[in-house]
DNA sequence: CTCAATGCAAATCATTTGCACACCC
DNA sequence: GGGTGTGCAAATGATTTGCATTGAG
């Protein structure tokens, strides 16, 4: 589900805020960034972006980009993540709770999940390192089953 | 814990079969790579084994060293890590059971655990999704717990 | 007005590639 | 010997950076 207008408002107002307690300024780019992101519900790349918002006639540099999107990891906007070997990957992250994913390597389809198993390792981590753990990344790579009943 | 000298001709024995099998030449730069990734216990980067073998004035290419890792790597001899966010780094998997990583964000430190309960996890993955699991990868990230006795 | 943010182009840096030469099979 | 592997240097491609200009506060 895309993002709707109320929740967008309610984003938009998270960034403000931040913006504001960090004395960043609030520029129209930042905004229009902010929105292109929470328009769309995938992972997306930089590249990906910069090109959609230039078919829709919004020209940012990529510099720009990789700036807000910065702002954007700090505040929690927004996660990312490394699925394959170069660029990031980055997905809206407000609204959305913790979870992992299975990549399928054939494919590079992502599936997301969420097991609340991982919070017991993590615990446990935590108690034989002795440390705090700030977050996670776990990947599943797969392959589809193959299916036994075909010709 | 170095390699001991039977294990380090047990790899080269693995990976000698895995080169005639794939009809890959047996050339010396190949064993002398796997050599020196089997001697040290760390992860390293290409750019330091560039540099360790260099300085054993074993001169190998950097070209060399990505296409003799690719090889490593679809043997099973080495596993690939992206620990930071630009270069990848290795380490030796065999005779090194599956385990997973504690990345501590400030000191940049790397602590290995191994966990049952990721198998379970795992499992369910490949019921839910109708697909098998063929590798895995877990982070956590974190920070030293802040002593609490201190001054 | 002032300084931080933007856009552009050039710089960076890990990795890849093209090509001439070397050497494994 | 023939063709794959190597070394070198140039190419690539995502991200970063420098700098002149713009515009938010």
């Amino acid at each position: 589900m895309s993002t709707t207008i109320e929740a967008q408002e309610q984003v938009k107002e998270v960034f403000s805020r931040y913006l504001e307690q960090n004395n960043q300024r609030k520029t129209p780019e930042r905004f229009a960034i902010l929105n292109e992101v929470y328009e769309s519900d995938d992972h997306f790349d930089v590249e990906t972006l910069y090109l959609s918002m230039k078919e829709k006639n919004y020209r940012v540099s990529r510099a720009t980009l990789y700036n807000t999107i910065e702002l954007l990891l700090t505040c929690g906007l927004i996660r990312k993540h490394q699925f394959g070997q170069n660029q990031s990957f980055y997905e809206k992250s407000y609204f959305n709770k913790q979870h992992d994913h299975v990549i399928l390597s054939d494919t590079g389809e992502v599936f997301e999940f969420c097991d609340p198993r991982i919070e017991n390792i993590k615990k446990t981590i935590e108690e034989v390192f002795n440390v705090e753990v700030e977050s996670h990344s776990l990947y599943f790579y797969a392959k589809k089953k193959q299916d036994l009943n075909q010709k």
